[in-house]
DNA sequence: AGAAATTGTTAAAACGTTTGCACAGATGAT
DNA sequence: ATCATCTGTGCAAACGTTTTAACAATTTCT
């Protein structure tokens, strides 16, 4: 292992020197930059970067912390997607990202507190807001960087986030298959405990409620973000005696399980039922039929936390600490009924 | 910011002993212990990474080193379940992940010493190998904990890896298919410099040549893990004046694209051509028709190279430096004929 | 009872950086 | 010619830990 030391001793200058070179110091003439720069490439010198953050009290980290059953909430698309956003904007600002979860509920505050207090990363991405979740009131707290992706359920939180307004996303949504001629229609929600399924679930009854739609507690209900609870959705909905003729989809996974539940079933999508979700993932438009969705700029999403926080960090003015993405509807085939029959 | 010593000094003891403590030294009395501890609670004492790595030489953690173009290669699919296979190794064994990647070709040695040499990871996991792989050169000639996931082009470097006997897997994968009475299948590819496309091409030969069935170069075609290379594919081959009835797909992602593209074409899947990917995502059993794909223990993976790095890094013995996960091949619609007409 | 081993604690060095302060020499202003 | 400023470098303290060696006090062995 090459120390700074080493490179001073070679160099026949001091440690101090040796730093100032690294960091560009202007107090450093040419002939000792060039020189230093030389032996520095050829004994191979590399900073011990935790020396560095011990003394700079700056890590050049950022944490994103995964919701804790990471494994079935974002099922890989989605998050794909946001991380590739977060990424890309983290490494052009020469951050890296530390990915963590936790495993229990309470290892969560455990675990965020370790890499806050512990001092390993300069600020946190919190992923999927809870409704009362714990872990945003406690990091919201302590007066460090973070930002949140998704809602704060408390208002009296302070904390930066980063979100889109999932109430006008499905307002959007619903009013779509109120124009196409539906007026039965069924939310296929998601966790009731987070916050996107509130937001969303508000969207549609603003819209129904507006178009002065009925509504039926049967046509709305709640699961995971699996293809699964789409699947089961299908099966109780479908057996009802006044079924739905547009559904609202929290998500795309969900919404492919809504397909193959409703093709299993024997129905016809768009012709006996039209259906729309949200995220539009890369494969919404290669399901058959292609799924209409909401696309929520998920990349977007990521990529602007990461300014944000970075941001903060970097104690740059932040113009708004609650930026919202816009949305917008992809129509496809499965909201658009071939032969349309409007009216009664 | 609560250090150690500020803890030594209300609990009337050195820092030392506080040190002790954290670490469960036996050395320490008991009524010590519950004092130390009770002021480090009251305070609120968190110890500082950075300093602790510094002295301790080491970080728990693990770096993730993204393949250049992580955009395209894994379009979020594979590459998730992947990572949860890491990250839940990881986590148990009390280490955090760092993900990087790497703007361009030549950042990308430097981005791994910055983390290597740097110190800032104890180990590193590596992904996507290519044919001729500088970076997989650079570090297997470096003596540092690290590891591949897939294979290394050359021989003779000295890196421990995790991979599919992906050979045996195309193999079975177009064997399957000459089973089921096809003898004109083709093979849609991935990126060329990728030894996973090597592996499956070979496989696929020697299926082919096994059975003594006729391969023609415009039956195989080589693209990116993308839907779109899956499309043109098709817009090619079904060109050609003796299209295939069977077609090998590198990747499921792809076989969307293969799917989409035959039947905007007009072609029925499984009746006038049969399909099998390799990848088994999620996704893959709601296409329609479900996509007969190799299971590859993708999230086994990524367990399995965390475990063994993870091992590398501890001093414990490593049974085998190369591992292979077994694959599976799970046949589904897309390769099944509804009506058995084997022969001519 | 004295020697030897064990137990509980501390002082101090070390890890590899950064940075405020000091200082010598060169340059510029008056 | 004197004083002030600027330029280039070094010294040493600091960052918050861990750990070796030392030591006093206690217990255990002959």
């Amino acid at each position: 292992m090459v120390t700074i030391k080493d490179i001073a001793r070679a160099a026949g200058v001091s440690p101090s020197t040796v730093s100032r070179v690294v960091s560009n110091h202007p107090r450093i003439s040419k002939e000792t930059t060039a020189k230093v720069k030389k032996i520095m490439e050829e004994m191979g010198y590399h900073p011990n970067v935790m020396a560095k953050s011990l003394v700079s009290k700056t890590t050049k980290t950022l944490a994103i912390m995964l919701p804790r059953p990471a494994e079935e909430l974002f099922q890989d698309f989605f998050f794909g997607e946001l991380l590739r956003g977060i990424l890309t904007h983290s490494t052009r600002a020469g951050y890296d990202m530390l990915l963590t979860t936790a495993t229990s509920a309470h290892d969560e505050t455990e675990t965020i507190s370790r890499l806050v207090f512990g001092r390993r990363v300069d600020g946190v991405i919190l992923l999927s807001a809870r409704v009362n979740d714990p872990l945003i009131r406690y990091l919201g707290a302590q007066d460090f960087p973070s930002i949140l992706i998704g809602r704060t359920g408390e208002e009296h939180t302070r904390m930066m986030t980063v979100n889109n307004d999932n109430v006008q996303a499905a307002y959007d949504a619903t009013h779509h298959l109120i124009k196409q001629g539906h007026s039965r229609i069924g939310f296929v929600s998601g966790p009731a405990n987070l916050t996107v399924s509130h937001d969303r679930m508000e969207g549609y009854k603003k819209a129904m409620g507006e178009a002065g739609l009925p509504m039926q507690s049967e046509w709305v209900v709640e699961g995971e973000f699996l293809q699964e609870s789409g699947f089961r959705a299908m099966s109780f909905m479908m057996g009802l005696p006044e079924r739905p003729t547009g559904l609202v989809v929290i998500d795309d996974v969900v919404a492919f399980g809504v397909l193959r539940g409703l093709t299993e079933l024997g129905y016809k999508v768009p012709d006996d039922i039209s259906l729309v979700s949200f995220n539009n993932i890369a494969l919404s438009e290669l399901a058959t039929p292609p799924i209409s969705s909401v696309d929520i700029g998920t990349y977007q999403l990521g990529y602007t936390a990461s300014q944000m926080l970075i941001r903060l960090i970097l104690d740059e003015p932040i113009h708004q600490p609650n930026v919202i993405i816009p949305h917008r509807l992809i129509v496809r085939e499965s909201s658009v009924r071939l032969t349309v029959n409007r009216g009664f």
